[in-house]
DNA sequence: GCTCTAATTGAAAGATTTTTTCATCTGCAA
DNA sequence: TTGCAGATGAAAAAATCTTTCAATTAGAGC
C-alpha cells in the first residue's frame, strides 16, 4: 500500500493531507519517472503552483525522487532503488533492480564523504532502435 | 593537449572553428562541471544563443558531456570517465575516477540494449558539512 | 459537531530561462 | 581572392518557474 505509506508519512510529518496534495500523490503512483506535463495532465483540477510545491515538499520529504535524464525533470515515488536504461535514440526510459554499483569501493575523496544515496543511469540505444 | 583535440574532432566533422566556438571551448576547460552562468561569465563576448548552441553543438558530438547534478545543467569536456560526488548540504561537487560500477552485472532489460555510457552520481554529505 | 487558526491554495503578475526568427556576417575550400 | 554554406546575434516569442497575497480549508481542540 504505498499510497497509504505515502499519506502516512506526509501527516506524521504534520503536514495537511489536501485533496490537491493526495491528487499529485495519486498522479505520481499512476505512472513512472513523469515528466511535470504527465503529472499535470493526471491532475489538472490541481493548480500549477500546487503542482511545484507539492512535488518540492514530497522530494524534500524524501517521499519522491526527481530525476534528471534529460528533458527536463522527472518524479517517481521513492521506494524500490533501481536504476534507468536511458534509450539515446528514442528517449525510451526502462529501469532495472539489480545494482551493479559496488559503494564500498568507493573511494574516500577529500576526507569522509557520508554517503545517503547514489543515481546510475545507463545511455544507449534500447532494443527497439537497433 | 585537450584544445587541440577537440578542435580538431570540431574540424573533422565539419563544423568550422570560430571563434565563438573556440571561446566556449576554452570556458568550459577552464573549469570543471560549471553551470551555464559560469560558461557564459568566461566568454562574454560570446552572445547567449552562441552559448546555447554551441554547447547542444558540442553535447551532440560528443565532446562535451552534460551534467544533471540538481540547480541545473552542468557541462564538462568529456575526456576521462569519472563520477561525481555531490553534497546535498552545500552543493559542492568532487569527483572520483575509481568506477564502482560493474556493467557486467547489467541485467538483459526487455531484450538487448546496447550501453554507450553510463553516469553515476553520489549524494550525502562532504567532509566539511559534517 | 462546531470553531478557530495556521497551513494551504491559486490567480495573476513577475522573473527567469530557452528557443525561434531572420538579416547580417565570416571561415574556409577552391 | 572570392563565394557561399554555415554561423552569429539582436530582438521577439515561448516556455518555464517563482512570488505575491487574498481567500479557502484541514484538522486540532473543545
Amino acid at each position: 500500500m504505498r499510497y497509504e505509506a505515502a499519506v502516512g508519512k506526509l501527516r506524521g510529518c504534520g503536514y495537511k493531507a489536501t485533496p490537491q496534495r493526495l491528487a499529485v500523490l495519486s498522479a505520481i503512483l499512476a505512472g513512472r519517472h513523469q515528466g511535470l506535463e504527465e503529472i499535470r495532465a493526471r491532475c489538472p483540477e490541481v493548480g500549477m503552483v500546487t503542482v511545484y510545491r507539492t512535488l518540492d515538499l514530497f522530494t524534500g520529504l524524501g517521499l519522491v525522487r526527481r530525476l534528471d535524464l534529460g528533458h527536463g525533470p522527472r518524479y517517481e515515488l521513492a521506494e524500490d532503488h533501481h536504476h534507468h536504461l536511458v534509450c539515446e535514440d528514442c528517449g525510451s526510459i526502462k529501469e532495472f533492480e539489480r545494482c551493479p554499483v559496488d559503494l564500498r569501493s568507493l573511494p574516500r575523496v577529500g576526507g569522509d564523504f557520508e554517503v545517503r544515496a547514489h543515481s546510475l543511469e545507463v545511455y544507449g540505444r534500447c532494443s527497439d532502435c537497433r
